[in-house]
RNA sequence: GCGCCUAUCGUCUAGUGGUUAGGACACAAGGUUUUCAUCCUUGUAACCGGAGUUCGAUUCUCCGUAGGCGUGCCA
C-alpha cells in the first residue's frame, strides 16, 4: 500500500449528485491506481438538512456503484471539539481574532490572512502594483482589512474590501500624488486593533502585490493575489465550525495527500492552503475537476431531476455502464478504447489526463453503453432485474404471472433492452389485448390482400399442428403467396395486427411466444377494430 | 464591478509548430436479416474571433468574445 490517501467528503443533504458520484469515482480510480486508501467523510454538520435517510441514500449508492472505502467512514460531527481547539490554537497564536459582538453579545471567530507570510512557502510577491481610488470615499484601515472604494468605468465608486496582508508596503496617493498615508509604519497597531484609520481624498493604493500559488494537477499552477481576498469566518458566532475550518481540519487529521474534487472549490483552496500553514500542516496536493453540465451546458441544479445517482438506478441502467460512462466525462485513456473494465480503467487512470472544461452529459450515449452491458449480462441476473422492474409496471400481476414465460419474453428480447426501464414496454405479451398504434395500423392495414391474407392466418396459425417459428414461418410464407403479396410485406402487418407495434423481436418467435390462442385474438380484434369498411 | 478558470464535429473526446485533424454517440444512405432489432459498409460534420511570433499556428503569445467558478457567520 502507498502512502496516498484520498477522501470522498460529501454532504448528507438530500440525494447524492452526479457530480459528486463523478469526483467519488475519480477519488477510487486514483487511489485504486495509487495502491493507496479510499476514505469516506460524511459532512453532517449541517444538522437542520442532513438525515439519516440521506446517509443511508449515500451509503447505497456507493455500494451499487461499487465504491468501496478503505477504514470506518468519519463523520464530520464527531470532529467539532477538534475544530474548535484548531480555532483557539489560531487565536491564541494572533493568527485569528474575534468579531465585534452581534445583538446576542456573542463574536464569531476570524482567520486573518497571514500579514507576516515568512512561515508560509505559498506566497509570494507579484511585485509593484496600483490601484485607483474614489475619492469621494473615505478609505478606512481597521484590523479586519481595508475598506475603499474602486472607480468604475464611468467614474462611479464600487464599494470594495480586502485583507491586510493584500496590501503590504500600501502608500495612499492623493490626486497629486502625495503620499497621505503609509501603511508600514502603523501596521503594528492597526493587527493589534488598537489603531484604525480613515483616509480622506484618496486617489490611489501603491503597494506590493502579494500572491498564493499552488500547482493543481489537473489545472496546472494557479495563484489568487492576496488583495483580492478577505479575512474569513471560522467559527460562527453560534460556536459551531465553518467549512473552511472543519474540511482543513479533517483532512489533516485523516492524512489526505491528495484532495480531489470539483472546480468550484478553486477558489476555497487559496484560504485552505493558507489555513493548513497557519495550524503549522503542510497543505496536501489538489487536483481540481471540470464540472458536469446539464444538456443545455449549464450547471445542474436542483430542477435537474435526471442528476440524481439514485434516479439512474431507477431508471434501469447497469453500475458499470455508469460508472464508465462518467469517467469519459472529463477523462480518457489516451486511446480509442471507450468500454472498459474496472480493472482496465485503475490501470489508466491518471490525473494529468483529466480534461479541464466542463463536460457535458450525453443521455444517448449512456444508453449506447449500458446497451453494450446489458447485452453481455448472464441471463439469470438480466432475468430477476427484469422481474424488479416489471413489478412497477401496470400490466404486471404477481399473482397471475407464469414465471416460465416471463423468462422466455425476456429471453427473446435480452439482446435489444438497451435500460431495464424497457421492460415496461413488454405489456403487449401480457395484456389480453395490447394498444395498438392507430396510425401503423392505418399504414400497414390498407391494401385489401394484406387483410384478407390475415384473415387467412387467423385460420391457419390456429389449426397449425405444432406451433413453432419454423411452422409459423411456413404459414406466413403461403399466405403470402397465396395473396400475391411480395415476399416480406406480409411481415410488418402482421406484427402489427399481433402486438399492436412496427417494432418487436423477430415476428416468428413473438407469435411462437404468445401462442396460437392470443394470436388468433389479436388478429381478430384487429381486423373487427381498424380494417374498417372498403 | 473585480479576481480566477475554460474554449477541437450537435455531444464526449484524441492529437500536432507542417496530419487527408482520428475515434465514439447521435444523424443520413446502402448492405445482411423474407419482418424487427442487431450487425457490416459508407457518408455529413469541428480546431470561437482578431492580431502577433514563425518559412509555416488548430497548437505558442496578446487582445477580444462567450461560458463557468468565486467574491457568505452556505458547503
Amino acid at each position: 500500500m502507498s502512502a496516498v490517501r484520498v477522501r470522498f467528503a460529501p454532504s448528507p443533504t438530500g440525494n447524492v449528485h452526479i457530480g459528486n458520484i463523478r469526483a467519488a469515482i475519480f477519488n477510487w480510480l486514483f487511489a485504486r491506481h495509487e495502491d493507496g486508501t479510499f476514505l469516506l467523510r460524511v459532512e453532517d454538520t449541517d444538522r437542520e438538512r442532513s438525515t439519516p435517510e440521506a446517509i443511508a441514500n449515500l451509503l447505497s449508492v456507493m455500494e451499487w456503484l461499487g465504491l468501496g472505502y478503505d477504514e470506518q467512514p468519519l463523520y464530520q460531527s464527531t470532529q467539532e471539539k477538534e475544530h474548535l481547539a484548531a480555532a483557539r490554537q489560531l487565536i491564541d497564536a494572533g493568527k485569528a481574532y474575534l468579531s465585534a459582538k452581534n445583538e446576542e453579545g456573542r463574536q464569531a471567530v476570524i482567520f486573518r490572512i497571514p500579514w507576516d507570510t515568512a512561515e508560509c512557502p505559498a506566497v509570494s510577491s507579484a511585485g509593484p502594483a496600483t490601484i485607483q481610488v474614489h475619492p469621494d470615499v473615505p478609505v478606512q484601515i481597521v484590523a479586519n482589512g481595508v475598506n475603499y472604494a474602486q472607480v468604475s468605468k464611468k467614474g462611479k465608486p464600487i464599494p470594495a474590501a480586502a485583507c491586510l496582508a493584500g496590501f503590504k508596503d500600501l502608500e495612499i496617493l492623493d490626486e497629486s500624488n502625495h503620499c497621505i498615508f503609509r501603511l508600514n509604519n502603523h501596521i503594528a497597531g492597526v493587527l493589534d486593533n488598537d489603531r484604525s484609520f480613515e483616509v480622506d481624498n484618496a486617489a490611489q493604493f501603491r503597494f506590493t502585490r502579494r500572491q498564493v500559488h499552488f500547482h493543481d494537477l489537473v489545472k496546472g499552477t494557479l495563484a489568487k493575489p492576496l488583495d483580492s481576498m478577505k479575512d474569513l469566518v471560522i467559527v460562527r458566532s453560534d460556536s459551531s465550525p465553518v467549512f473552511h475550518l472543519a474540511n482543513v481540519c479533517d483532512d489533516s487529521t485523516q492524512g489526505i495527500t491528495h484532495i480531489i474534487r470539483g472546480d468550484d472549490h478553486v477558489e476555497n483552496t487559496y484560504r485552505h492552503i493558507l489555513l493548513y500553514y497557519a495550524l503549522g500542516k503542510t497543505p496536501p496536493t489538489y487536483a481540481h475537476l471540470p464540472m458536469i453540465v446539464n444538456d443545455q451546458g449549464k450547471p445542474y441544479s436542483k430542477r435537474d431531476g435526471d442528476a440524481f445517482v439514485g434516479d439512474f438506478r431507477d431508471k434501469g441502467y447497469l453500475p458499470h455502464a455508469l460508472f464508465n460512462y462518467l469517467t469519459l466525462l472529463g477523462w480518457s485513456p489516451g486511446d480509442d478504447r471507450e468500454k472498459l473494465s474496472r480493472e482496465e480503467l485503475i490501470q489508466l487512470f491518471s490525473l494529468e489526463r483529466v480534461q479541464s472544461a466542463a463536460a457535458r452529459m450525453d443521455l444517448k450515449k449512456l444508453d449506447n453503453l449500458n446497451g453494450q452491458y446489458m447485452a453481455e449480462l448472464p441471463f439469470d441476473e438480466f432475468l430477476n432485474t427484469c422481474r424488479t422492474f416489471a413489478e412497477t409496471c401496470d400490466w404486471f400481476d404477481a399473482d397471475a404471472m407464469d414465471t416460465d414465460y416471463f423468462a422466455s419474453v425476456a429471453e427473446l428480447l435480452h439482446t435489444r433492452t438497451k435500460r431495464f426501464t424497457d421492460v415496461c414496454e413488454w405489456d403487449y405479451f401480457f395484456r389480453e389485448i395490447p394498444d395498438y398504434d392507430e396510425k401503423a395500423c392505418g399504414k400497414f392495414f390498407k391494401k385489401l390482400e394484406v387483410r384478407a391474407a390475415l384473415t387467412d392466418l387467423a385460420v391457419s396459425l390456429k389449426n397449425l399442428s405444432t406451433f413453432t417459428p419454423e411452422t409459423i414461418e411456413r404459414a406466413v410464407h403461403a399466405a403470402t403467396e397465396k395473396h400475391d403479396i411480395k415476399h416480406g410485406k406480409l411481415n410488418q402487418p402482421l406484427r402489427v395486427a399481433v402486438t399492436g407495434r412496427t417494432t418487436g423481436a423477430g415476428i416468428y418467435e413473438t407469435i411462437a411466444l404468445l401462442g396460437p390462442r392470443r394470436t388468433e385474438t389479436r388478429i381478430t380484434h384487429a381486423s373487427n377494430t381498424y380494417f374498417g369498411e372498403i
